[in-house]
RNA sequence: GUCCCCAUCGUCUAGCCCGGUUAGGACACUACCCUUUCACGGUAAGAACCGGGGUUCGAAUCCCCGUGGGGACGCCA
């Protein structure tokens, strides 16, 4: 068999979505999988709503989630050019052999797919108009995830608009034929639209491709499939959010493909070595958040700590948390490989460490009365504080030592002092050990704190 | 309205093709353990075969009909 051409073939008239993404995905996939080639071709034929800026963010997208095209826009190919808005002439070419075997005619300053059948007129319920119906026999559909699809195709279709630009099932079409595309991998939305391909296909007297129509992916809340405007579906946005495009990649593998076995977190070269078009599931599959996110914070957990601190440091500028950017940079790379096993996405980081970088933190109101509730929290942070004043600071174990030894001569334990000086140091009730917490301050900042906490008792 | 696709825990899924399982895993939720808080981790619990017919000794698994969900029906892609 000759090698595996498969295709993604956005078209820049919005942001980047999960879909779409998750489509590039399965082709790309695929590609690697098969040893065949990706083709990023970009279906910007529609002039009024194309945009170079989705064009580009397309590109961005796609380069940080690690799906690199073997031929397309930017890195060229033996079949382009890959831009539609490039490829006038050969669509002119195409346009040519249809009318040439008479399955092209004009009508209404359009030009029209001609298809093949007996013609009679029926009122159309749905669109209120007459339409012309033709006994046409039903387009067969090899499907690899659906099997046999038959569909009749019963109308001719406009293949170029009246003002002479094509239209989306034609250049698609010529596109794919053009390009020696072998296998068509996308949404099951165009699962209906592919009995007008097919035709087009048989006109053109073009081998028709292998298809695999995948699964939509529905909104988290409320029914229907993700669209661009629904909550979490714009891949900017997690980008943005800082999560780790091998996390986000490897949770989408999981929308509507699984490798058979328990395995969840696995390396992208393991879902390349397992990926197959009969394995994908037929049914659309639901998006949850939480689940991106639980595998999100598995990653970050085993990220090397350079990386980690560089990709930590990118999220506070995006997010201009600039007492943290203004910090020693040995300081700020402490804070952040501390918290680094608590969170979930780096966007959490800003404000899980903001009292590691100001004075002005606030006091978490809740958490104070429960502290203060409990014991003689005054008592305990007085003592504290004069242990302080004096404690070895240079090691966790130290500060933890002598913590104990205070408790001890008090008849007290660690978790005595823990959450009322952790209250006083950092304004919450959750964070790094409060050994790392008192050395990474150090001894003033940690003393005055104290200090500035007592006195509003 | 017409056509097409789909149907296992709340969610993602394994099992289905090649009928016989205590229907498995993960996220979420709950409890407990670990623990210096918060997380992580560990253990446990609850939680599903859409309904009805058929075929069969036996159906989540095969067939049919309902129902439900999704999609398409543009001179959008």
């Amino acid at each position: 068999m000759s090698q595996v051409r498969v295709r993604f073939a956005p078209s820049p008239t919005g942001f980047f979505h999960i879909g779409s993404a998750r489509t590039a995905l399965f082709n790309w996939l695929y590609a690697r999988h098969t040893g065949g080639v990706f083709v990023l071709r970009v279906e910007d034929t529609d002039q009024a709503r194309n945009s170079e800026e989705f064009l580009n963010l397309i590109y961005d997208s796609l380069t940080w989630l690690g799906m690199n095209w073997d031929e397309g826009p930017t890195v060229g190919g033996n079949y382009g050019p890959y831009r539609q808005s490039e490829r006038a002439p050969i669509y002119k070419e195409y346009l040519q052999k249809l009318f040439d075997a008479g399955r092209a005619y004009e009508k209404d300053g359009a030009v029209w797919f001609k298809l093949l059948g007996e013609r009679t007129e029926v009122y159309d319920d749905h669109r209120k108009k007459a339409v012309t119906k033709v006994a046409n026999a039903p387009a067969v559909i090899e499907d690899q995830i659906r099997g046999r699809v038959e569909r009749i195709e019963d109308e001719d279709f406009v293949i170029v608009r009246s003002d002479g630009n094509p239209v989306f099932h034609f250049v698609n079409v010529v596109d794919d034929i053009a390009m020696k595309i072998t296998h068509v991998i996308r949404g099951e939305d165009h699962l209906s639209n592919t009995s007008k391909h097919v035709e087009l296909f048989k006109a053109f007297g073009a081998p028709v491709p292998v298809y695999a129509h995948i699964p939509l992916i529905l909104k988290q809340n409320g029914p229907g499939k993700m669209s661009k405007r629904d909550q979490g579906a714009l891949i900017e946005d997690y980008q943005k959010r800082g999560f780790l495009p091998e996390a986000l990649v490897n949770f989408l593998c999981l929308l509507g493909w699984s490798p058979k076995d328990d395995r969840e977190k696995m390396p992208i070269a393991e879902v390349i070595r397992l990926f197959d078009l009969p394995g994908v599931n037929q049914s659309n599959a639901r998006f949850d958040e939480k689940k991106l996110a639980h595998m999100n914070m598995s990653y970050l957990l085993e990220l090397p700590a350079d990386r980690f601190v560089a990709l930590a440091r990118a999220q506070y500028e995006r997010q201009a948390a600039t007492p943290a950017l203004a910090a020693d940079p040995a300081y700020f790379r402490e804070v952040v490989l501390l918290s680094q096993p608590k969170i979930k996405a780096l966007e959490e980081l800003p404000a899980y460490t903001a009292y590691f970088f100001t004075e002005e933190f606030s006091i978490d109101a809740k958490v104070r009365e429960k502290v203060l509730a409990k014991g003689e929290p005054g008592a305990r942070l007085t003592e504290l504080a004069g242990l302080l004043a004096t404690a070895d600071f240079s090691t966790d174990a130290a500060i933890e030592e002598a913590i104990k030894g205070l408790a001890m001569i008090k008849g007290l334990s660690f978790g005595d002092y823990q959450p009322v000086a952790r209250l006083a140091v950092s304004g919450t009730n959750a964070g790094p050990s409060i050994t790392s917490l008192f050395r990474v301050l150090g001894r003033d900042r940690t003393l005055a704190r104290i200090t500035r906490f007592l006195a509003t008792l």
